[in-house]
DNA sequence: CGGCTTTGACCTGCGC
DNA sequence: GCGCAGGTCAAAGCCG
């Protein structure tokens, strides 16, 4: 599962090299406020906008990050049961691709997965499996584009990735 | 046998 | 105070 991407994805977007080194192409940039997702000079969040950048069926649509939020401040994050003021970074993107879980070179063990409200498409709920690394991923399925694949990640690498 | 997935239960915060 | 929604836990089962 692990073997298939040429490049690892870095520990952080944030610069030219993410779009760089992620295995997919990014062709849209978003920003989180809070629990809310802000388009950054972007219209609207439907698919409609995007579609024509996309070419292959793995490419990234759209993009999205949240810096240095906390976790003490937003306990819906945590299920409500840490309190430590933690800094984590926090971003999203979402995908075209048949396959939910993309290969990005570290090894995910799922740990739940949720019907949530307003989406027939159920969300699952991913964390590093290597020790001590405490990173989290969201994947789902577009509500309105079931084609679409949306990825949260939370978090930093503590490590290298796996491939 | 170890690692992973599945799935129901549980916990917490928020809105009414 | 109650119900709902989202996130996590943990036991059980599956698979290589």
């Amino acid at each position: 599962m692990t073997d298939n991407n040429p490049k690892p994805p870095p520990d952080t977007p944030d610069s030219d090299d993410f779009c760089n080194q992620w295995p997919f192409e990014l062709s849209e940039y978003l920003q989180f406020d809070d629990n809310q997702w802000m388009h950054d000079d972007i219209p609207s969040f439907s698919s409609e906008n995007v579609s024509n950048q996309v070419h292959q069926p793995s490419n990234v649509r759209e993009f999205e990050r949240d810096e240095s939020y906390f976790e003490g401040s937003s306990s819906r994050e945590t299920g409500g049961r840490e309190n430590r003021q933690v800094v984590r970074e926090r971003f999203a993107f979402k995908t075209i691709s048949e396959i939910e879980v993309l290969d990005d070179g570290y090894r995910w063990r799922k740990y739940g997965k949720k019907m949530v409200k307003n989406n027939p498409n159920p969300r699952n709920y991913y964390r590093c499996s290597v020790d001590g690394c405490s990173v989290k991923k969201r994947v789902e399925r577009d509500k309105d584009d079931p084609r679409c694949v949306i990825t949260t990640y939370e978090g930093n690498h503590t490590h290298p990735s796996s491939s």
